[in-house]
DNA sequence: AACCTTTTCCAAAGCGCTTTGGATGAGCGC
DNA sequence: GCGCTCATCCAAAGCGCTTTGGAAAAGGTT
């Protein structure tokens, strides 16, 4: 079923027809009505493809992961980015196009969909520090928001973060004000934004305090639960271990739990663990009682958000760039506690 | 630059200029060479929507993944089969269109895609055991792959799946074989299809053995750590606890794992476990020696393998229906070892 | 050189929609 | 009943591409 038939069948033009569906106030409300009907009953939906050539719009927002290279790994909070970003899309009836790119042909790619023109704008995910697909994007003309930042971009553009720098200053205060000294960060890649702007808040806390960083108590490294354990392993078997640890996702800090336990220690009375919890809907840190004691910052609320952003930026693009930051949650779960004397 | 502009600069037609990108035999290699030196020079990409009007492929495949209701989650390994059946279309010049579909409303949301024609083909995620998209994709006539299988739907379909039903009695097996004999299952939810059948290879292994299985040590839920863990410490609590776990996923392994610590058990020599291990990059069951005994099938494999059913049926959807089982590997980790006395 | 085949290229229609620029008729005051 | 304005509807062009059905040019034969 198509608009010729459909306005066939309803013996109107289908310029009527269009503009009935469309709500454009050149028809009356009683054609309006007649139309509407029939393209229920008929089951009719117009061509995507046709109206995206007609109106130069697609209705189809690209999400663009980089893959292979230094991350090979698909980001684990993707999908709940993605369920919450669907939801708004879903309302504001666009659909979602994912690419996936390899990073060593990223400028390629990025041209390629803005001319290929299947996308009205993008999310950008997964920011280095000094990320050349911005700059290119703000060339290309196409709407896109971030998720996170760039720290050494200096152009302004869109994005939507978590203030990744409070959350984990505010987490090592916490410490610290439990009597904890000697604090171990085990935190994600160092290249990637958010984590780079992890140390910062850890550190700054620290020095505040005036305690020194310990170079020996900081880890960069993929976050898997793999690494959370080898180095909190290590670092429990060294010479005066940490008391606590500062951990950037709820996989690695479950990594941390076991070293710990194996170490035969206890979590929260041994040990403090403090980890960032995005709160992804299959890892939750608890039901009722959190295990960790967390900041937490939901990643399917980010989705939503930034999708509202992007779609702000598309229906009024000289609306400038848009940025919106998310303030973590400091909750107190039982894996925390008072420095051992 | 469009079609219309590179052919003006060539001082060509469109249709030669069409041809001569699309590789028609009807144009010489001197001027397809000029054509496509041109193209590339002048960044020329054929615009997506208009390319798709005209030959009435999008080159785009829906991804339809349920969402809300019961399963308000997004699968923790929808990410990795995500991952691998992008390659796969990346290499064929194909896009991925995601949709979350309220699976109230999941009859509506098929047909419109459908109708709306944004896609070429679907891969259908998480089936149930009498899964009702199926005979709907069906009688749409919209190619589509299944991600597994809907057991009570005995109308040909195209689907790929891992051998669940053998992966889970063959890991049963191995228990068995090390003399455990009370055995639970912490298996997902049973109204999904996979989970379904792991029961079923569960089950039969152990009959075949004549151990009855004891309802008491079967648990269907939500694949969490903290389903796994309270389910373990539950069971673990009982008069006669049992001697091994057979477990669903990595993610409710561990918290089967944190239980069995909990109790000052040792795991793989007071208790066993096998969990099966969807090879997750962001969830790597140990890096040389596996930590967990596992059955392991990479869902990134079958993601691409998926993807090639689905190009193969859009290519020719007479080929009829096209199957692959994939069977899982049993592998040995440090987690399983002789029952105790 | 005349004829026939190939090769090489082109004009125009068509994919399904939106939108511009009217045309038609109803309703109104006079 | 005349001319006017609105309300209502329509024909046709255009979005950027592919593809059909030819036409023109080149090459080969005799």
């Amino acid at each position: 079923m198509n608009l010729k038939q459909l306005s066939e069948h309803l013996k109107l033009s289908q310029t009527t027809v269009s503009r009935a569906l469309n709500g454009y106030p050149e028809v009356s409300e009683k054609t309006r009505k007649r139309v509407q009907d029939a393209a229920n009953a008929l089951n009719y939906q117009p061509n995507a493809r046709a109206k995206g050539l007609a109106t130069g719009r697609t209705h189809a927002i690209g999400h663009v992961i980089p893959v292979s290279g230094q991350r090979e790994m698909v980001n684990p909070v993707f999908g709940d980015f993605i369920a919450g970003a669907g939801q708004t899309y879903a309302a504001a009836g666009y659909e979602i196009v994912i690419s996936l790119v390899d990073d060593s042909r990223e400028e390629d790619a990025y041209r390629a969909i803005h001319t290929r023109g299947s996308i009205d704008g993008i999310i950008v995910h997964g920011p280095l520090m000094n990320d050349p697909r911005i700059p290119l994007l703000t060339s290309l003309g196409l709407p896109f928001v971030v998720h996170g930042r760039a720290s050494e971009v200096t152009t302004p553009y869109s994005w939507l973060d978590m203030n990744n720098v409070r959350a984990f200053e505010r987490a090592t205060e916490f410490l610290l004000d439990l009597g904890h000294r000697r604090i171990a960060l085990i935190n994600g890649l160092e290249f990637m934004d958010f984590a780079h702007r992890r140390r910062e808040g850890f550190t700054a806390a620290l020095t505040a305090r005036g305690v020194a960083p310990d170079p020996a108590l900081m880890r960069s490294e993929e976050m898997t639960e793999i690494n959370g354990h080898r180095s909190a392993a290590q670092m429990l078997a060294q010479d005066s271990p940490p008391t606590a640890f500062l951990v950037s996702s709820m996989i690695t800090a479950i990594g941390v739990r076991r070293a710990i336990l194996e170490a035969g220690l206890v979590l929260g009375r041994d040990v403090s663990v403090i980890t960032h919890d995005d709160d992804l809907g299959y890892l939750k840190n608890g039901s009722d009682v959190p295990i960790f004691t967390a900041t937490r910052s939901s990643v399917r609320q980010a989705g939503r958000r930034a999708a509202e952003l992007l779609l702000a930026l598309i229906d009024d693009p000289g609306a400038g760039p848009l940025t919106d930051m998310l303030e973590a949650e400091l909750i107190i779960g039982t894996s925390t506690g008072p420095a051992p004397q």
